[in-house]
DNA sequence: TTGGCCAGCTGGTCAGACCAATTCTAGAAA
DNA sequence: TTTCTAGAATTGGTCTGACCAGCTGGCCAA
């Protein structure tokens, strides 16, 4: 017959041939392969567009699908009239996670319950686990909080990272992502629950510093248990204060 | 000449013209927001690209790049000469949660820990939260292991689906789809290891069997501490097992 | 009614063109 | 020589029109 492409048939294994069903995902494989592989590294510029088509041997529209969803998940980042650069390793986990977590907004619940889960969880074992780095970088929010009492963004701010950075004493990465992206949407809410009442913000604050101390003083003396206790005294609380706001 | 093409607007039409900084990001956004507001439900056919492209406003490139990343990520799946279809919504979150949490796979031990953390919360949920219908279907799990003691991929596939029903009767849908996600790739780590030792598989789903009845039995006394400690019980010896394996 | 065939649709791919933003470069100005 | 700046070249983003391969549905003959 008149192949025009006939693949290469080896005699010795009938059931060898797979080609890929399409050719845009064939190269989204192997660019996922060089980027988790380490051959690109974070920073790393890829070759332009047009150039990628001549290595490929395709057409630049299969190249961009490809390079589509690599960029909507937060890998690479295009930037016009420079090229597209493999993301900085931070950013690089925080946008599939939203993707899979946020299907449906509806369940503020679900949201706050898994929260209050896995931070109570961070906590108990950011005692055991956590170095002198560890404390230094948690004590610095606190440091943080104090000094911004008065001014609800900035209090915000260290107040998220104070949770990072016990999420990061766990030492466990999967743990870290997974309170990372909840965090942040948590956060959002927080702001807009704030926004309704700024008069009572500063004494929020000031309780919720309190409490934040006390879970630092538990994780600082290695206490897994008390650590636990104050994360989750400290979750109920703020999660309460929050929605009686929202009446 | 080269005008864009006319926005052919029509209030009350779900796919409303675009103004965002990039075409097709603004097109995945309000595509997105269908999806997640449920005006396209699981199942649904798209309007045709072509179709896209009149209502949007914008050129079929535009749409597709805004379709790829769907697609990609398994929440829209393209069948060529019949159309673009909202995928089932089991399949919708596995993809972007496997992207966003298997970023690197050297964490083994932060796997199985999330998952322990995950598991026993589930089970402490599960026994406060599960309805008639939800043991009814961990019932025929346990049903299922039972009878096939001696065949390990079908006990396996049971033992999962028992795992998957606990996380189920949490009513936490975030909950379940981590549970989802994580069990899956622990999963194909469990049959790693069983297919090194074959002879002992047997009295290995013995035991495990006769954990997951006393988690069982817990959460039908809804007896929410019972059935953490009967699943941390049944994680932490499962655990240790496969791993003595590997040795 | 049944079976097969064909026209028309759909997604996947390609090529060429234009735009706006960035980067590079060479000549002018200091 | 060094510095500055105006083009020129390059790059990602978008549009258009074309073609392919697979699916769908309806028409027609048996």
């Amino acid at each position: 017959m008149n192949e025009p492409n006939a693949p290469a048939e080896n005699p010795s294994d009938p059931f060898q041939p797979i080609e890929r069903a399409t050719v845009s995902d064939a190269i989204l494989d192997q660019l996922r392969g060089l980027i988790a592989g380490g051959t690109l590294k974070p920073g790393d510029r890829l070759p332009s567009e047009r150039d990628l088509c001549k290595r490929f041997g395709v057409g630049r529209t299969s190249v961009r699908e490809a390079l589509k969803p690599l960029i909507t998940l937060g890998i690479l980042e295009g930037r016009i009239g420079s090229g597209t650069y493999v993301a900085t390793e931070a950013g690089q986990f925080q946008k599939p996670l939203q993707w899979g977590l946020l299907g449906d907004l509806q369940s503020q619940d679900d949201l706050v319950e898994t929260r209050h889960m896995l931070e109570t969880n961070a906590a108990h074992w950011a005692a055991q686990r956590a170095g002198p780095d560890n404390l230094a970088a948690i004590a610095a929010t606190l440091q943080g909080m104090a000094e911004h009492l008065d001014e609800p963004g900035q209090f915000q701010e260290f107040d998220a990272n104070f949770h990072f950075e016990i999420a990061r004493a766990t030492q466990n990465k999967m743990l870290y992502r997974l309170i990372n992206v909840i965090r942040g949407q948590i956060q959002t809410w927080i702001g807009e629950r704030l926004t309704l009442s700024p008069e009572r913000t500063e004494s929020l604050a000031r309780t919720s510093l309190e409490q934040h101390r006390e879970i630092f003083a538990a994780i600082q003396d290695q206490d897994g248990a008390a650590a636990r206790a104050a994360m989750d005294h400290h979750i109920q609380t703020a999660t309460r204060d929050l929605q009686k706001i929202a009446k």
